[in-house]
DNA sequence: ACTTCTGTTCTATAATGTCAAACAGCGTTT
DNA sequence: AAACGCTGTTTGACATTATAGAACAGAAGT
């Protein structure tokens, strides 16, 4: 869990702030805006962004002379992942869930203190929630970054709480440590974790840890849905198949329940 | 179509390059080997590294020290084609057209003269052609390259031609530029293109190209397989559904025919 | 026609990234 | 067991290199 902040080179961390800026909301900036943003002058950021051009990292808008993110980081991206086995086995487990349940269903991974959705599979119901593989979430409101902490050590999930905090995203957010500790506690008996509208109300979901072959937990899935066909009951009937799922995937990772 | 490469900030071009170094084959690389590799001093290398890891692009492995790509490339790779809409809205059309010609279907866009495959529906066969969502490819010896260039000014083409050569990938690559042309001209009136074994001996494809609501050919899509199953007579076959796919992922995007 | 934005170019300066050498830790070899 | 050769890492001095400010060019708005 990376921490300082010391001896990092000033123009590649710029490059990077210039990239982060942009997002679904923004997803064209021009040279002053982004200058503006980050407190930096104009030029600086031109010569930026020239190179981040030339490397087809950003690309402009020959109308509107904006900038936008290019491609070269989608392949980049994909290269992260790809010969990652995880995600490819993993899917016709996730659709077969979905096609029982009719619930999306996710596929996450740590980094750094949060979770990463590498993959989903969305259910058929209009009322569905908005997720996007490659976003990032806290570990201490979602099910799956619960189902993953639990099974951390003690020293880790510490450093999780201190670096990134409790933050409250809705009245039901466990934002007391204490709480947290006891909550992964039973998370950790039991297998498998609710997340009971911590993250945004009107969300519920059951999520369950996946091993690998030194089982060490490495992933999470969840099956999510609105409260409202999310019911106790509904969660109770959850838990089964998603456990089961999760097994299955650890099985076909190389997971043996025996070592 | 970028050509210079002044005015470079070497060390965000060489944070680049060093991201660059990683793929399939080698996923884990020391400082020194990246150092060796790139022609720089290890500790020139080992210092931005660090800047990488502090940004999450890279991350080490703790037990042998080397280094790999880190998940925040992902996260910002997603975000280049996330509310591109093309992506998620062509998926449920690629995946009829697999489920009836049983074949794996392609979508790609066109990036700085060459195209990158932004999703894939893959084929039930167990002999199917290697493909990556990410991955790059060449325009002049592919189904998909060939759609999209035929629909670029002559300026266009000539620079992709002279920037990235017609290199042979295999005995039917199209090397020759006036030959080039010739397909090309027959491409735009006919509104689909072959890969005949152009790009791989023994794979054969049919593709046509995808318009935006500016009638502007944005992306391609492409139907594959081995030659022993693509043969003449399921070519024929397959021109007018693989069009007619297209042209209804154009409708979807905006595309109106009239205007 | 004037102002006020934009993205871009240029140049002097000093801050910054770079390189070389030294360090520390691990395995293998002698 | 001591010396070697290999890692990744730290340090510090130097000059290369990124930076910021001003000036430029073009578009859009007034």
């Amino acid at each position: 869990m990376l921490e300082n902040n010391d001896n990092i080179i000033q123009s590649v961390d710029r490059a990077f702030k210039i990239l982060d800026v942009f997002n679904l909301k923004e997803k064209e900036l021009g040279v002053t805006e982004i200058a503006n943003r980050l407190g930096l002058h104009k030029s600086t950021v031109f010569g930026l962004l020239r190179t981040l051009e030339y490397w087809g990292c950003v690309e402009q808008n020959q109308t509107t002379g904006k900038y936008r993110l290019g491609l070269k980081l989608f392949e980049l991206g994909n290269r992260v992942i790809e010969g990652f086995d995880l995600r490819g086995l993993a899917l016709p487990f996730l659709q077969d869930l979905v096609e029982r349940y009719r619930e999306t269903v996710h596929l996450v991974v740590h980094d750094r203190g949060e979770v990463v959705y590498i993959e989903k599979a969305e259910g058929p119901s209009t009322i569905r929630m908005y997720s996007q593989v490659g976003h990032r979430a806290p570990m201490h409101c979602t099910g799956v970054g619960k189902a993953i902490l639990a099974f951390r050590s003690k020293q880790d999930i510490d450093t999780v709480i201190r670096t990134k905090g409790l933050q409250p995203f809705s009245p039901n957010t466990i934002t007391d440590s204490r709480r947290l500790h006891e909550e992964l506690s039973i998370i950790r008996r039991e297998g498998y974790s609710f997340d009971n509208e911590e993250i945004e109300i009107g969300l519920r979901c059951v999520a369950a840890p996946i091993m690998d072959n030194n089982s060490k937990v490495i992933a999470a899935i969840s099956i999510a849905g609105p409260s409202m066909r999310m019911t106790d009951e509904q969660m109770q009937n959850l838990i089964v198949p998603v456990k089961e799922t999760a097994f299955k995937i650890s099985q076909r990772i190389g997971y043996s329940p025996l070592s």
